[in-house]
RNA sequence: GCCGGAGUGGCGGAAUGGCAGACGCGACGGAUUCAAAAUCCGUUGCCCGCAAGGGCGUGUGGGUUCAAGUCCCACCUCCGGCACCA
């Protein structure tokens, strides 16, 4: 009994295309390529979540379809091995991360070739192989290598960066100490989020709301060397070079919106010799005369205050100076009077973690430092606060407060009691709320009263520019990178620090030989990370950790790199990943970069695809790779959610509660409790058979005033939602679950599972496999109704029209309407009794890149050579496409009031004699006037009647 | 609070401004069967009607148009992201 047996034909056929390396890319591309890549996943020990296989089928299909088109096809596979819970497991566990990194990515191979993916796996590569480490602390050592040349817009050698004669002067440590602060990759002592938790220093990026992103624990403040990387001075850059991207505009915008560019101005606020005097008249006319004729300083002189504003049009409008608790002019600023608070205000700052910043942020605090400052425009005195709600790391570190026109500015000074002056008032002459922060005519601004906002700005930022008291301004939101972690398994960087006679470090570091790479983690018995920020490496033994070149002795740098570093330049790597000589061949990389389809969870939006982009332009700038961007199309598959389910909700005193009495607890978001009462509320999950529709919602079948929840919800463990594809193959097989996954809705919409949708899809790869397969015979053979006979003109018409639909559907990644038309054309022909193989074998091609192992064996039943997924793609006959007649609707009014049959390229008056011809639209037009007809060829008639 | 995205049958979803609900799930009916499973065929938005037919329908309220799920304005709900960046 031949019946559909994935179980059989599935392992079969992945086999078969293993031992015929069908899927093998050439090392360069024909005439036309295409780069198709999935984000490619870490390797968790839960294995591959159904999530997973949704990007990885829709690259499967294009690059299926694009190899039976004659393209060039590189679609490799790899692993993101680097991360933290495997080194939570070997913490728990004493397992060395290695061992479970390998277990993980052994099942993970194992599923996805269970899938039947169409990888070249000739390809794999994991980011902790020894021969991807290497060049992934290679890369690392072009960043240390590269200083941004602003006047070029690039990065270049840093042998090429100019040395000042006075640097030059005080000999070659000024000189190496002057390049290292120039370098993409540098050290810093800036304070970094450190999570005692997690034991590691985090990036911005990994903290979320004062909490780790991974695990939700406290970070806090401190100061530490670490490396950084100078992804900042590439800001203006990944920000301009989105324009020419095939990526999702929202994406675009979210990458937009964390680079954070803005524009506006840098104005200098005179301080004078300032011990916290106040600056006398005199000495400001004096100053006002110096700047006029030097010009605006490039770097801020002691003298002044200089402070970042988007809106140096509402100048007028300040009424007190703020700067963050860090700005280093605090000092001199203080007051004696004041010293105390604001030393003690400072010290507070300091150990706040940002948790606490964001936390207290609805209260502004802030203190006066005594002293003040000259408005640069009309020499008011103007009262310098120090306030945490200034950032030190953004701008200048200090702000002009303008209560009138801007919120935190207005909060500040309504707790503080300070001034608030309007000085912009609404163009349509209403009176302003404030603060108003819209454009509108300026007031109360001396010579510029009466101008609009954008005429302000353009006159002001002329005016301080040519007296020498302001210049225009660029910021970024985006910081630079955090790139070391305090942690054992990631890359280590291939640094090494100069020791003295008594093994202290010199401060002085060279690079790893690039003979030496890559540098690999030490033995440990121990991966604990420690209570301070002292990374595990720094108790490897002394072989590892001290190294002597050319006579002088060096310690390691042992901080390791984050995970981000591997998954920054793997679409490199893939082209070419045994070259031992070079990260990736020269003329390779030409070929086939950029990758033309990009398919991952937009989770990445901000993280990886800056990142990737950065080093993808560093490389670009230093000559190593031909395009400034790595990926050229991006598509951000939707999340599955779990099956749909009704939540009804329980009393505490028993008895039902209806879902709209109830609400979420204010702070605990997973319990609900009574509207009314507080008090804490049972859900339970009610079977679908047990609840009834009830207009707008869902309600009880037993008590249908009681009203229940639903919705799907993300899969999780601690929900028990989890559907695992091992399970779904073994009982519906891989072409199902491939085929079900594309056709739940459209790839970028979240949608909920559902196991029965399986069975449906199952259900017609099994009208397939009847179609072409006699189920009742005792072995496998032809359908008795499978012939030679040439297919007539209607099979003709819904064949091509299926290759038609199907193909321009693979081109927009519609799959779901795709198999809804193969799903069409199957149900045509399950009822002939003769089937001409002319329709039969085409439709096994179409099929092909979608169910790829049933279609490998549909094609051998029909007796034609494997492989079928390296078939050539069935042309499409455009005069099948066309209908001779066609159908059209007749409106009366707009409303459908009948039907008529006509030519297919019969014209208006054809159409209009034929509309009015038919007897029902007669008899309803009888008596009326026509006042209007309206006749789209091809599509409907309507009449406008009175 | 700000920025995105989405609201269409019992469910997932389809629909270049031109016949709303393709396709699938579920449900119902029929054929086949001793019976069941499987399979095949059919019906299935809601309301009125024996029927022919009619009315109402794409989150809500307005608008543009001969014609709106689709375009415009206002609002509601859900999901996701950001959150003192001057």
């Amino acid at each position: 009994m031949p019946r559909y047996a994935p179980s059989r034909i599935e392992p079969k056929w992945q086999e078969w295309w293993e031992a015929n390396h069908t899927f093998v890319s050439p090392r360069l591309p024909g005439k036309k390529k295409r780069y198709i890549l999935d984000m490619f996943p870490y390797p968790s020990g839960d294995g591959l979540h159904v999530g997973h296989p949704e990007g990885y089928t829709a690259t499967d299909i294009v690059s299926r379809f694009e190899r039976m088109r004659g393209t060039s096809v590189m679609h490799p596979m790899g692993f993101d091995a680097f991360g933290l819970p495997a080194e939570e497991h070997a913490i728990r566990t004493g397992t060395p991360p290695a061992e479970s990194t390998k277990r993980n990515i052994d099942t993970f191979r194992r599923q996805l070739k269970m899938l039947g993916f169409s990888y070249d796996w000739s390809r794999e590569v994991a980011t902790t192989d020894p021969g991807y480490v290497r060049w992934t602390q290679w890369i690392f050592l072009v960043l240390f290598d590269t200083w941004f040349d602003t006047t070029e817009n690039r990065g270049r050698p840093i042998s090429e960066l100019p040395i000042p004669a006075d640097v030059a002067a005080e000999g070659d440590r000024a000189v190496a100490r002057y390049r290292d602060e120039h370098r993409l990759a540098f050290q810093s002592e800036a304070p970094v989020n450190w999570c005692p938790a997690l034991g590691t220093v985090l990036a911005n990026e990994e903290v979320v709301g004062g909490v780790s992103e991974r695990g939700g624990h406290p970070v806090v403040r401190m100061p530490l060397r670490q490396w950084m990387l100078r992804i900042t001075a590439y800001a203006d850059r990944l920000d301009r070079e989105l324009d020419g991207l095939a990526w999702p505009e929202s994406i675009k915008k979210l990458q937009r919106d964390w680079i954070g560019r803005s524009t506006g101005a840098e104005v200098d606020f005179f301080i004078g010799e300032c011990h916290g005097d106040t600056p006398a008249d005199e000495s400001f006319a004096a100053w006002q005369q110096t700047r006029k004729a030097d010009g605006f300083p490039g770097k801020p002189t002691d003298d002044a205050l200089r402070v970042y504003t988007t809106r140096p049009d509402t100048l007028y409008g300040v009424t007190a100076m703020v700067v963050a608790p860090e700005h280093p002019a605090v000092e001199r600023l203080t007051r004696p009077e004041a010293r105390g608070a604001v030393e003690a205000y400072r010290e507070a700052a300091s150990r706040k973690s940002d948790l606490d910043r964001t936390d207290l942020a609805r209260e502004k605090s802030g203190v006066f430092t005594g002293s003040f400052c000259r408005h640069p425009l009309d020499g008011r005195l103007v009262p310098i606060w120090v306030a945490d709600y200034v950032l030190a790391s953004y701008g200048t570190g200090a702000i002009m407060s303008v209560p009138a026109h801007d919120s935190r500015d207005h909060e500040f000074a309504v707790a503080f009691g300070l001034g608030i002056v309007p000085v912009i008032s609404p163009a349509d002459g209403g009176e302003a709320e404030l603060p108003f922060t819209a454009h509108g005519i300026a007031v109360n601004s001396g010579p510029y009263d009466g101008l609009a906002t954008a005429a302000f700005l353009e006159r002001v930022g002329s005016d301080l520019h040519s007296a020498g008291l302001g210049q225009p301004a660029v910021n970024y939101k985006l910081r630079d990178w955090l790139f070391s972690r305090q942690r054992f398994w990631g890359e280590p960087f291939p640094i090494l620090h100069e020791l003295d006679a008594d093994g202290r470090e010199t401060g002085v570091v060279r690079p790893v030989p690039e003979s030496e790479l890559p540098v690999p983690l030490p033995v440990l018995s121990d991966y604990k990370p420690g209570n301070t920020p002292d990374p595990p490496l720094s108790r490897a033994n002394d072989d590892w950790l001290y190294v002597e070149l050319d006579g002088v002795r060096y310690r390691r740098e042992t901080n390791t790199m984050p995970q981000w570093a591997g998954s920054c330049w793997y679409e490199l790597r893939f082209l070419d990943p045994l070259n031992s000589e070079r990260f990736v061949d020269a003329e390779v990389e030409r070929a086939w970069m950029p990758v033309d389809l990009y398919v991952g969870g937009a989770e990445h939006a901000v993280l990886h695809l800056l990142y990737a982009r950065f080093w993808h332009k560093v490389l670009h700038d230093r000559g190593f790779v031909s395009w400034p961007e790595p990926f050229g199309q991006l598509v951000n598959q939707g999340m599955i959610l779990g099956e749909m389910e009704f939540t009804g909700y329980r009393h505490p005193q028993g008895g039902w509660l209806s879902a709209e009495q109830t609400r979420v607890h204010p702070t605990q978001p997973g319990v609900t409790i009574d509207r009314e009462t507080g008090d804490e509320a049972t859900s339970v999950r009610i079977p679908a058979e047990q609840v009834e529709k009830q207009s707008e919602h869902f309600v009880l079948r037993d008590a249908p005033k009681i009203r229940v929840d639903s919705r799907a919800y993300k899969m999780s463990k601690s929900r028990g939602n989890v559907v695992n594809p091992d399970k779904i193959v073994q009982e519906f097989g891989a072409d199902s679950l491939r085929l079900y996954e594309m056709f739940m809705g459209p790839l970028e919409a979240t949608k909920p599972w559902s196991t029965a949708g399986v069975g449906g899809v199952r259900s017609f790869l099994e009208r397939c496999w009847r179609l072409v397969v006699d189920e009742r015979a005792d072995d496998l053979a032809l359908s008795s109704a499978v012939c030679d006979d040439p297919a007539d003109e209607p099979q003709l018409r819904e064949l091509h029209r299926m290759l038609e639909k199907v193909t321009s559907d693979i081109e927009t990644l519609s799959f779901n309407t795709a198999i809804a038309k193969m799903m069409e054309f199957v149900n045509f022909c399950t009822p002939l009794e003769r089937r001409p193989r002319a329709i039969l074998e085409p439709f096994v091609k179409a099929l092909a890149p979608f169910a790829p192992h049933l279609a490998e064996e549909l094609w051998q039943v029909l007796g034609l050579p494997a492989p079928v997924s390296l078939a050539d793609w069935p042309a499409i006959d455009e005069r099948y496409l066309r209908d001779d007649t066609v159908e059209i609707p007749v409106q009366v009014q707009g409303k459908l009031r009948g039907r008529v049959t006509i030519d297919a390229d019969a014209d208006a008056d054809a159409m209009i004699a034929a509309a009015t011809a038919d007897p029902r639209i007669a008899e309803l037009l009888e008596g009326k006037t026509i006042v209007k007809t309206i006749a789209v060829p091809g599509r409907m008639v309507n009449f406008v009647v009175r």
